[in-house]
DNA sequence: CCGTCAGTGTTGACAACGTCAACATCGTCG
DNA sequence: CGACGATGTTGACGTTGTCAACACTGACGG
Protein backbone atom coordinates (compact mmCIF):
# COMPACT_ATOMS: atom_id res chain seq x y z
CA UNK A 1 0.00 0.00 0.00
CA UNK A 2 3.16 2.33 0.45
CA UNK A 3 3.62 2.22 -3.34
CA UNK A 4 1.29 5.48 -4.67
CA UNK A 5 1.54 8.24 -3.06
CA UNK A 6 -1.20 7.84 -0.47
CA UNK A 7 -0.48 11.14 1.28
CA UNK A 8 -3.67 13.63 0.45
CA UNK A 9 -5.90 11.02 -0.55
CA UNK A 10 -7.93 10.83 2.73
CA UNK A 11 -10.04 13.79 2.99
CA UNK A 12 -11.45 16.18 0.75
CA UNK A 13 -11.33 13.98 -2.01
CA UNK A 14 -12.18 16.48 -4.61
CA UNK A 15 -9.16 19.03 -4.31
CA UNK A 16 -7.25 19.95 -7.32
CA UNK A 17 -4.21 19.33 -5.26
CA UNK A 18 -3.01 23.46 -4.65
CA UNK A 19 -4.99 24.92 -7.04
CA UNK A 20 -4.42 28.34 -8.55
CA UNK A 21 -4.37 30.50 -5.40
CA UNK A 22 -6.02 33.30 -6.68
CA UNK A 23 -5.70 35.84 -4.00
CA UNK A 24 -2.40 35.56 -3.07
CA UNK A 25 -0.82 39.36 -1.97
CA UNK A 26 2.27 38.92 -3.01
CA UNK A 27 3.19 41.23 -0.98
CA UNK A 28 4.60 38.75 2.03
CA UNK A 29 7.55 36.90 0.93
CA UNK A 30 8.42 36.05 4.43
CA UNK A 31 5.68 33.74 5.69
CA UNK A 32 3.30 32.94 2.07
CA UNK A 33 5.82 30.86 0.76
CA UNK A 34 4.55 27.44 -0.60
CA UNK A 35 2.51 26.79 2.98
CA UNK A 36 2.45 30.23 4.40
CA UNK A 37 4.50 30.02 7.53
CA UNK A 38 4.74 26.58 7.98
CA UNK A 39 6.65 26.89 11.00
CA UNK A 40 4.29 28.43 12.93
CA UNK A 41 1.80 25.70 11.82
CA UNK A 42 3.88 22.96 12.70
CA UNK A 43 4.71 24.06 16.27
CA UNK A 44 1.20 24.76 16.46
CA UNK A 45 -0.11 21.49 15.56
CA UNK A 46 2.16 19.84 17.69
CA UNK A 47 0.85 22.02 20.48
CA UNK A 48 -2.33 20.80 19.65
CA UNK A 49 -1.86 17.26 19.22
CA UNK A 50 0.23 16.94 22.65
CA UNK A 51 -2.30 18.96 24.43
CA UNK A 52 -5.08 16.43 23.47
CA UNK A 53 -3.03 13.52 23.33
CA UNK A 54 0.02 13.61 25.10
CA UNK A 55 3.51 13.90 24.14
CA UNK A 56 4.75 9.93 24.07
CA UNK A 57 1.77 10.01 20.97
CA UNK A 58 3.06 12.50 18.84
CA UNK A 59 4.60 11.86 15.53
CA UNK A 60 6.33 13.63 12.88
CA UNK A 61 4.05 11.84 10.44
CA UNK A 62 0.43 12.46 12.03
CA UNK A 63 1.91 16.53 11.87
CA UNK A 64 2.59 16.60 8.53
CA UNK A 65 -0.40 14.69 7.72
CA UNK A 66 -3.05 16.45 9.46
CA UNK A 67 -1.58 20.09 7.81
CA UNK A 68 -1.32 18.12 4.70
CA UNK A 69 2.06 17.93 4.28
CA UNK A 70 4.69 15.18 4.00
CA UNK A 71 6.14 13.95 6.17
CA UNK A 72 9.75 15.16 6.28
CA UNK A 73 9.14 18.86 5.24
CA UNK A 74 9.56 19.58 8.68
CA UNK A 75 13.07 19.42 8.39
CA UNK A 76 13.56 22.48 6.79
CA UNK A 77 12.55 23.81 9.80
CA UNK A 78 13.59 22.12 12.69
CA UNK A 79 16.33 20.18 12.81
CA UNK A 80 14.96 17.28 14.40
CA UNK A 81 12.30 15.82 16.84
CA UNK A 82 13.89 17.23 19.90
CA UNK A 83 13.94 20.84 17.93
CA UNK A 84 9.71 20.38 17.29
CA UNK A 85 9.96 19.84 21.05
CA UNK A 86 11.99 23.01 22.07
CA UNK A 87 9.68 25.05 20.21
CA UNK A 88 7.12 23.17 21.82
CA UNK A 89 8.20 24.27 25.30
CA UNK A 90 9.06 27.65 23.95
CA UNK A 91 5.88 28.35 23.15
CA UNK A 92 4.59 27.03 26.32
CA UNK A 93 6.93 29.49 28.05
CA UNK A 94 5.31 32.26 26.31
CA UNK A 95 1.83 31.58 27.13
CA UNK A 96 2.85 30.71 30.89
CA UNK A 97 4.61 34.13 30.66
CA UNK A 98 1.58 35.92 29.93
CA UNK A 99 -1.04 34.03 32.23
CA UNK A 100 1.16 35.06 35.18
CA UNK A 101 1.71 38.55 34.34
CA UNK A 102 -2.21 38.87 33.53
CA UNK A 103 -2.90 37.62 37.10
CA UNK A 104 -0.43 39.45 38.63
CA UNK A 105 -1.92 42.72 36.46
CA UNK A 106 -5.34 41.94 37.08
CA UNK A 107 -5.97 42.61 40.64
CA UNK A 108 -3.44 44.98 41.86
CA UNK A 109 0.31 44.87 42.63
CA UNK A 110 -0.55 43.64 46.03
CA UNK A 111 -1.32 40.31 48.43
CA UNK A 112 -4.43 39.65 46.54
CA UNK A 113 -1.87 39.53 42.89
CA UNK A 114 0.45 37.33 44.78
CA UNK A 115 -2.66 34.81 45.30
CA UNK A 116 -3.61 35.40 41.72
CA UNK A 117 -0.67 34.57 40.21
CA UNK A 118 -0.26 31.01 42.51
CA UNK A 119 -3.78 30.03 40.98
CA UNK A 120 -2.78 30.87 37.17
CA UNK A 121 0.36 28.75 37.58
CA UNK A 122 -1.73 25.67 39.03
CA UNK A 123 -4.45 26.48 36.46
CA UNK A 124 -2.03 26.77 33.39
CA UNK A 125 -0.32 23.10 34.60
CA UNK A 126 -3.60 21.63 35.26
CA UNK A 127 -5.43 22.94 31.88
CA UNK A 128 -2.53 21.29 29.61
CA UNK A 129 -0.60 19.03 31.92
CA UNK A 130 0.76 17.42 28.93
CA UNK A 131 2.39 20.68 27.54
CA UNK A 132 3.82 22.08 30.84
CA UNK A 133 5.47 18.09 31.57
CA UNK A 134 7.54 19.57 27.82
CA UNK A 135 8.41 22.33 29.30
CA UNK A 136 9.78 20.92 32.63
CA UNK A 137 9.96 17.09 32.52
CA UNK A 138 13.05 16.88 31.03
CA UNK A 139 12.20 16.04 27.50
CA UNK A 140 14.46 18.91 26.18
CA UNK A 141 17.83 18.51 27.20
CA UNK A 142 19.14 20.65 25.31
CA UNK A 143 17.49 23.41 27.19
CA UNK A 144 20.30 24.56 28.02
CA UNK A 145 21.58 24.85 24.29
CA UNK A 146 18.77 26.58 23.18
CA UNK A 147 18.79 30.29 23.96
CA UNK A 148 15.34 30.77 22.47
CA UNK A 149 13.87 28.31 25.08
CA UNK A 150 16.23 29.56 27.89
CA UNK A 151 15.51 33.19 27.34
CA UNK A 152 11.38 32.85 27.20
CA UNK A 153 11.39 30.18 30.53
CA UNK A 154 13.97 33.14 32.04
CA UNK A 155 11.31 35.72 31.27
CA UNK A 156 8.83 33.92 32.69
CA UNK A 157 10.17 33.61 35.83
CA UNK A 158 11.11 36.65 36.08
CA UNK A 159 7.41 38.32 36.36
CA UNK A 160 7.79 36.11 39.48
CA UNK A 161 10.92 37.69 40.88
CA UNK A 162 9.92 41.25 39.85
CA UNK A 163 6.33 40.84 41.49
CA UNK A 164 8.26 39.47 44.78
CA UNK A 165 10.68 42.63 44.25
CA UNK A 166 8.25 44.80 44.15
CA UNK A 167 5.74 43.55 47.52
CA UNK A 168 9.14 43.65 49.23
CA UNK A 169 9.33 47.34 48.32
CA UNK A 170 5.78 47.43 49.86
CA UNK A 171 6.87 46.21 52.99
CA UNK A 172 4.56 42.60 52.27
CA UNK A 173 7.59 40.59 51.66
CA UNK A 174 10.53 40.09 53.96
CA UNK A 175 13.95 41.03 53.50
CA UNK A 176 16.25 38.67 51.19
CA UNK A 177 17.10 38.38 47.80
CA UNK A 178 14.01 38.34 45.96
CA UNK A 179 15.58 35.77 43.96
CA UNK A 180 15.99 33.65 46.35
CA UNK A 181 12.97 33.96 47.10
CA UNK A 182 11.24 33.67 43.87
CA UNK A 183 13.24 30.64 43.62
CA UNK A 184 11.31 29.09 47.01
CA UNK A 185 8.12 30.10 45.91
CA UNK A 186 8.45 28.86 42.55
CA UNK A 187 9.77 25.39 43.65
CA UNK A 188 7.06 25.37 45.88
CA UNK A 189 4.20 25.93 43.62
CA UNK A 190 5.99 23.87 40.77
CA UNK A 191 6.54 20.62 42.79
CA UNK A 192 2.48 20.97 43.84
CA UNK A 193 1.23 21.70 39.68
CA UNK A 194 3.10 18.29 39.52
CA UNK A 195 2.21 16.47 41.93
CA UNK A 196 -1.37 17.78 40.92
CA UNK A 197 -1.17 16.41 36.75
CA UNK A 198 0.82 13.63 37.70
CA UNK A 199 -2.46 11.88 39.91
CA UNK A 200 0.03 11.70 42.37
CA UNK A 201 -2.35 13.80 45.06
CA UNK A 202 -5.46 11.65 44.29
CA UNK A 203 -6.34 10.00 47.03
CA UNK A 204 -5.19 13.02 49.35
CA UNK A 205 -7.32 15.38 47.71
CA UNK A 206 -10.89 15.56 48.24
CA UNK A 207 -10.29 19.07 46.32
CA UNK A 208 -7.75 19.83 44.36
CA UNK A 209 -8.94 23.46 44.23
CA UNK A 210 -8.93 24.03 48.27
CA UNK A 211 -5.68 22.15 48.57
CA UNK A 212 -4.20 24.91 45.75
CA UNK A 213 -5.97 27.48 47.90
CA UNK A 214 -3.97 25.60 51.17
CA UNK A 215 -0.94 25.69 49.40
CA UNK A 216 -0.09 29.12 48.19
CA UNK A 217 -1.83 30.69 51.48
CA UNK A 218 1.38 28.53 52.91
CA UNK A 219 3.84 29.81 50.58
CA UNK A 220 2.88 33.71 51.44
CA UNK A 221 2.72 32.89 54.65
CA UNK A 222 6.27 31.31 53.92
CA UNK A 223 7.72 34.72 52.29
CA UNK A 224 5.19 37.58 54.08
CA UNK A 225 6.62 39.91 56.16
CA UNK A 226 6.17 39.28 59.81
CA UNK A 227 3.57 40.91 61.08
CA UNK A 228 4.12 44.66 62.69
CA UNK B 1 23.51 8.94 16.59
CA UNK B 2 21.79 5.90 15.58
CA UNK B 3 24.20 5.20 12.72
CA UNK B 4 26.18 2.60 12.99
CA UNK B 5 25.29 -1.04 13.91
CA UNK B 6 26.03 -0.42 17.91
CA UNK B 7 24.18 -3.75 18.62
CA UNK B 8 26.44 -6.64 19.82
CA UNK B 9 29.92 -6.75 19.23
CA UNK B 10 30.74 -4.50 21.90
CA UNK B 11 31.36 -6.50 24.99
CA UNK B 12 33.26 -9.71 25.79
CA UNK B 13 33.87 -10.18 22.55
CA UNK B 14 35.30 -14.33 23.38
CA UNK B 15 32.65 -15.87 25.26
CA UNK B 16 31.03 -19.42 23.98
CA UNK B 17 27.32 -18.31 24.51
CA UNK B 18 26.52 -19.64 27.70
CA UNK B 19 28.62 -22.46 28.00
CA UNK B 20 28.15 -25.64 30.42
CA UNK B 21 27.09 -23.77 33.37
CA UNK B 22 28.60 -25.92 35.50
CA UNK B 23 27.56 -25.65 39.45
CA UNK B 24 23.91 -25.23 39.09
CA UNK B 25 22.33 -25.91 42.49
CA UNK B 26 19.59 -27.76 41.02
CA UNK B 27 17.87 -27.28 44.24
CA UNK B 28 16.05 -24.15 43.57
CA UNK B 29 13.09 -24.78 41.42
CA UNK B 30 11.69 -21.40 41.98
CA UNK B 31 13.95 -19.07 40.95
CA UNK B 32 16.60 -20.90 38.70
CA UNK B 33 14.78 -21.79 36.05
CA UNK B 34 17.10 -20.92 32.59
CA UNK B 35 18.03 -17.89 34.20
CA UNK B 36 17.53 -17.82 37.62
CA UNK B 37 14.79 -15.18 38.70
CA UNK B 38 15.16 -13.24 35.28
CA UNK B 39 12.10 -10.67 36.20
CA UNK B 40 14.56 -8.69 38.74
CA UNK B 41 17.50 -9.19 36.73
CA UNK B 42 15.63 -7.25 34.05
CA UNK B 43 14.36 -4.34 36.38
CA UNK B 44 17.66 -3.95 37.71
CA UNK B 45 19.29 -3.99 34.12
CA UNK B 46 16.48 -1.57 33.69
CA UNK B 47 17.55 0.35 36.75
CA UNK B 48 20.69 0.35 35.67
CA UNK B 49 20.63 1.66 32.15
CA UNK B 50 18.09 4.84 32.85
CA UNK B 51 20.68 5.50 35.64
CA UNK B 52 23.90 5.52 33.25
CA UNK B 53 22.30 6.99 29.97
CA UNK B 54 18.53 8.39 30.38
CA UNK B 55 15.35 6.88 29.97
CA UNK B 56 15.10 7.69 26.73
CA UNK B 57 17.67 5.58 25.48
CA UNK B 58 16.57 2.45 26.90
CA UNK B 59 15.27 -0.23 24.72
CA UNK B 60 14.13 -3.79 25.54
CA UNK B 61 16.40 -4.63 23.11
CA UNK B 62 19.72 -3.53 24.72
CA UNK B 63 18.19 -5.02 28.29
CA UNK B 64 17.88 -8.19 26.62
CA UNK B 65 20.83 -8.45 25.35
CA UNK B 66 22.85 -6.62 27.92
CA UNK B 67 21.37 -9.80 29.96
CA UNK B 68 22.29 -12.80 27.24
CA UNK B 69 18.50 -13.52 26.51
CA UNK B 70 16.50 -12.57 23.45
CA UNK B 71 15.11 -9.40 22.94
CA UNK B 72 11.51 -10.47 23.65
CA UNK B 73 12.41 -12.78 27.05
CA UNK B 74 11.36 -9.92 28.87
CA UNK B 75 7.53 -10.22 27.62
CA UNK B 76 7.13 -13.59 29.79
CA UNK B 77 7.63 -11.13 32.86
CA UNK B 78 5.78 -8.02 32.08
CA UNK B 79 2.91 -7.07 29.32
CA UNK B 80 4.90 -4.53 27.80
CA UNK B 81 7.84 -1.43 28.31
CA UNK B 82 5.75 0.08 30.57
CA UNK B 83 5.25 -2.25 32.50
CA UNK B 84 8.77 -2.67 32.95
CA UNK B 85 9.04 0.95 33.61
CA UNK B 86 6.12 0.73 36.11
CA UNK B 87 8.58 -1.77 37.60
CA UNK B 88 11.64 0.44 37.74
CA UNK B 89 9.46 3.23 39.35
CA UNK B 90 8.28 1.06 41.90
CA UNK B 91 12.28 0.15 42.83
CA UNK B 92 12.80 3.71 42.70
CA UNK B 93 9.78 4.39 45.06
CA UNK B 94 11.51 1.25 47.34
CA UNK B 95 15.04 3.06 47.64
CA UNK B 96 13.72 6.32 47.96
CA UNK B 97 11.04 5.12 50.97
CA UNK B 98 14.49 3.46 52.48
CA UNK B 99 16.65 6.76 52.47
CA UNK B 100 13.98 9.08 53.50
CA UNK B 101 13.39 6.96 56.34
CA UNK B 102 17.37 5.94 57.25
CA UNK B 103 17.66 9.86 57.52
CA UNK B 104 14.56 10.37 59.81
CA UNK B 105 15.73 7.42 61.75
CA UNK B 106 19.62 8.55 62.17
CA UNK B 107 19.62 11.78 63.75
CA UNK B 108 17.11 11.29 66.13
CA UNK B 109 13.25 12.35 65.54
CA UNK B 110 13.85 15.85 66.06
CA UNK B 111 13.99 18.97 63.75
CA UNK B 112 17.72 17.80 62.80
CA UNK B 113 15.75 14.73 61.48
CA UNK B 114 13.54 16.63 59.33
CA UNK B 115 16.13 18.68 57.89
CA UNK B 116 18.35 15.41 57.40
CA UNK B 117 15.42 13.93 55.72
CA UNK B 118 15.33 17.07 53.19
CA UNK B 119 18.46 16.47 51.66
CA UNK B 120 18.40 12.96 51.61
CA UNK B 121 15.76 14.25 49.53
CA UNK B 122 17.56 16.12 47.26
CA UNK B 123 20.69 14.09 46.88
CA UNK B 124 18.35 11.34 45.61
CA UNK B 125 17.10 12.87 43.48
CA UNK B 126 20.10 14.43 42.56
CA UNK B 127 21.93 11.22 42.51
CA UNK B 128 19.58 9.56 39.92
CA UNK B 129 17.66 12.03 38.22
CA UNK B 130 16.70 9.88 35.25
CA UNK B 131 15.54 7.61 37.25
CA UNK B 132 13.54 10.17 39.88
CA UNK B 133 12.28 11.51 36.76
CA UNK B 134 10.58 7.85 35.86
CA UNK B 135 9.04 7.57 39.23
CA UNK B 136 7.57 11.25 39.05
CA UNK B 137 7.93 12.48 35.51
CA UNK B 138 4.32 10.58 34.19
CA UNK B 139 6.20 8.26 32.24
CA UNK B 140 3.78 5.57 33.97
CA UNK B 141 0.44 6.88 33.18
CA UNK B 142 -0.73 3.75 34.36
CA UNK B 143 0.08 4.51 37.71
CA UNK B 144 -3.08 4.67 38.98
CA UNK B 145 -3.73 0.99 37.86
CA UNK B 146 -0.12 -0.42 39.24
CA UNK B 147 -1.38 -1.21 42.75
CA UNK B 148 2.27 -2.00 43.30
CA UNK B 149 3.65 0.84 42.60
CA UNK B 150 0.98 2.96 44.09
CA UNK B 151 1.72 1.41 47.35
CA UNK B 152 5.02 1.62 46.90
CA UNK B 153 4.78 5.64 47.03
CA UNK B 154 1.98 5.64 49.10
CA UNK B 155 4.17 4.21 51.82
CA UNK B 156 7.47 6.46 51.48
CA UNK B 157 4.92 9.44 51.48
CA UNK B 158 3.94 7.75 54.64
CA UNK B 159 6.84 7.98 56.16
CA UNK B 160 7.24 11.73 55.90
CA UNK B 161 3.58 12.05 57.12
CA UNK B 162 4.14 10.24 60.18
CA UNK B 163 7.68 11.86 60.71
CA UNK B 164 5.57 15.01 60.80
CA UNK B 165 2.91 13.78 63.16
CA UNK B 166 5.63 12.81 65.73
CA UNK B 167 7.49 16.55 65.31
CA UNK B 168 3.59 17.89 65.68
CA UNK B 169 3.32 15.65 69.15
CA UNK B 170 6.49 17.14 70.25
CA UNK B 171 5.09 20.28 69.93
CA UNK B 172 7.48 21.47 67.18
CA UNK B 173 4.97 21.54 64.22
CA UNK B 174 2.22 23.38 64.31
CA UNK B 175 -1.27 22.42 64.60
CA UNK B 176 -2.87 20.77 61.44
CA UNK B 177 -3.48 18.23 59.23
CA UNK B 178 -0.46 16.30 59.47
CA UNK B 179 -1.40 14.92 55.64
CA UNK B 180 -1.85 18.69 54.41
CA UNK B 181 1.55 19.50 56.00
CA UNK B 182 3.51 16.54 54.25
CA UNK B 183 2.11 17.60 50.75
CA UNK B 184 3.28 21.26 51.43
CA UNK B 185 6.50 19.87 52.02
CA UNK B 186 6.19 17.20 49.31
CA UNK B 187 5.90 19.75 47.03
CA UNK B 188 8.18 22.16 47.95
CA UNK B 189 10.73 19.98 47.96
CA UNK B 190 9.70 18.18 44.93
CA UNK B 191 9.58 20.88 43.01
CA UNK B 192 12.52 22.48 43.94
CA UNK B 193 14.58 18.87 43.28
CA UNK B 194 12.60 18.75 39.83
CA UNK B 195 13.80 22.19 39.25
CA UNK B 196 17.29 21.13 40.24
CA UNK B 197 17.69 18.17 38.05
CA UNK B 198 16.34 19.83 35.26
CA UNK B 199 19.24 22.45 35.01
CA UNK B 200 16.38 24.86 35.59
CA UNK B 201 18.15 26.43 38.25
CA UNK B 202 21.77 26.39 36.85
CA UNK B 203 22.16 30.80 36.42
CA UNK B 204 20.56 31.30 39.86
CA UNK B 205 22.66 28.83 41.49
CA UNK B 206 25.89 29.64 42.74
CA UNK B 207 25.93 26.26 44.99
CA UNK B 208 23.01 23.60 44.85
CA UNK B 209 23.89 22.59 48.14
CA UNK B 210 23.51 26.16 49.67
CA UNK B 211 20.15 26.93 47.99
CA UNK B 212 19.07 23.15 49.05
CA UNK B 213 20.12 24.23 52.76
CA UNK B 214 17.95 27.64 52.36
CA UNK B 215 15.11 25.95 50.81
CA UNK B 216 15.08 23.02 53.53
CA UNK B 217 14.87 25.65 56.05
CA UNK B 218 11.99 27.91 54.23
CA UNK B 219 10.19 24.77 54.80
CA UNK B 220 10.52 23.86 58.09
CA UNK B 221 9.99 27.67 58.99
CA UNK B 222 6.46 27.14 57.59
CA UNK B 223 5.61 24.19 59.23
CA UNK B 224 7.41 24.75 62.40
CA UNK B 225 5.23 25.74 65.38
CA UNK B 226 5.39 29.78 66.30
CA UNK B 227 7.78 30.20 69.29
CA UNK B 228 6.68 30.26 72.37
C1' DC C 1 10.12 -44.87 32.48
C1' DC C 2 7.43 -42.13 29.51
C1' DG C 3 4.07 -38.59 28.12
C1' DT C 4 1.90 -34.37 29.29
C1' DC C 5 1.97 -29.75 30.39
C1' DA C 6 2.76 -25.15 32.06
C1' DG C 7 6.54 -22.05 32.47
C1' DT C 8 10.18 -20.00 30.05
C1' DG C 9 13.17 -18.50 26.19
C1' DT C 10 14.04 -18.04 20.91
C1' DT C 11 13.40 -16.96 16.06
C1' DG C 12 10.98 -14.60 12.38
C1' DA C 13 8.19 -11.16 10.98
C1' DC C 14 5.70 -6.68 10.79
C1' DA C 15 4.21 -1.96 11.15
C1' DA C 16 5.48 2.40 12.86
C1' DC C 17 8.84 5.67 13.65
C1' DG C 18 12.87 9.19 12.93
C1' DT C 19 15.91 10.42 9.57
C1' DC C 20 18.77 10.93 5.30
C1' DA C 21 19.56 11.43 0.24
C1' DA C 22 17.80 12.55 -4.11
C1' DC C 23 14.48 14.82 -6.66
C1' DA C 24 10.75 18.39 -7.69
C1' DT C 25 8.82 22.92 -7.31
C1' DC C 26 8.22 27.74 -6.09
C1' DG C 27 9.42 32.55 -6.16
C1' DT C 28 12.95 35.90 -6.58
C1' DC C 29 16.75 38.33 -8.57
C1' DG C 30 20.46 39.06 -11.73
C1' DC D 1 14.80 34.40 -19.11
C1' DG D 2 17.80 31.51 -16.60
C1' DA D 3 19.98 30.51 -12.32
C1' DC D 4 19.48 29.77 -7.60
C1' DG D 5 18.20 29.20 -2.87
C1' DA D 6 14.29 28.12 -0.09
C1' DT D 7 10.79 24.89 0.39
C1' DG D 8 8.26 20.49 -0.11
C1' DT D 9 8.06 15.33 -1.79
C1' DT D 10 9.31 10.49 -2.58
C1' DG D 11 11.96 6.49 -1.56
C1' DA D 12 14.66 4.05 1.38
C1' DC D 13 17.12 2.47 5.64
C1' DG D 14 17.91 1.10 10.34
C1' DT D 15 15.80 0.82 14.84
C1' DT D 16 12.15 -0.06 17.87
C1' DG D 17 8.04 -2.39 20.32
C1' DT D 18 5.32 -6.24 19.76
C1' DC D 19 3.00 -10.57 18.13
C1' DA D 20 2.82 -15.47 16.57
C1' DA D 21 4.92 -19.77 16.18
C1' DC D 22 8.19 -22.76 17.73
C1' DA D 23 11.67 -25.05 21.10
C1' DC D 24 13.36 -26.16 25.41
C1' DT D 25 13.12 -27.20 30.65
C1' DG D 26 11.75 -29.57 34.49
C1' DA D 27 8.08 -31.36 37.39
C1' DC D 28 4.30 -34.65 37.94
C1' DG D 29 1.01 -38.38 37.23
C1' DG D 30 0.45 -42.81 35.10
Amino acid sequence: MAKFPRSAARSRPARPARPAQPARPARKPRDAYHHGNLRQALVDQAVATIRDRGVETLTLRDVGERLRVSRTALYRHFADKDALLAAVATEGFRAFRQALADAWDGVGHTHAGFMQMGRAYVTFARSRPSHYRVMFGGFVEKANCDPDLRGTAESAFAVLVDALAELQQQGFVRAGHPQEIALFVWASVHGFAMLAIDGQLAEHAPSLDGMTEGVIARVWEAVAAPPA
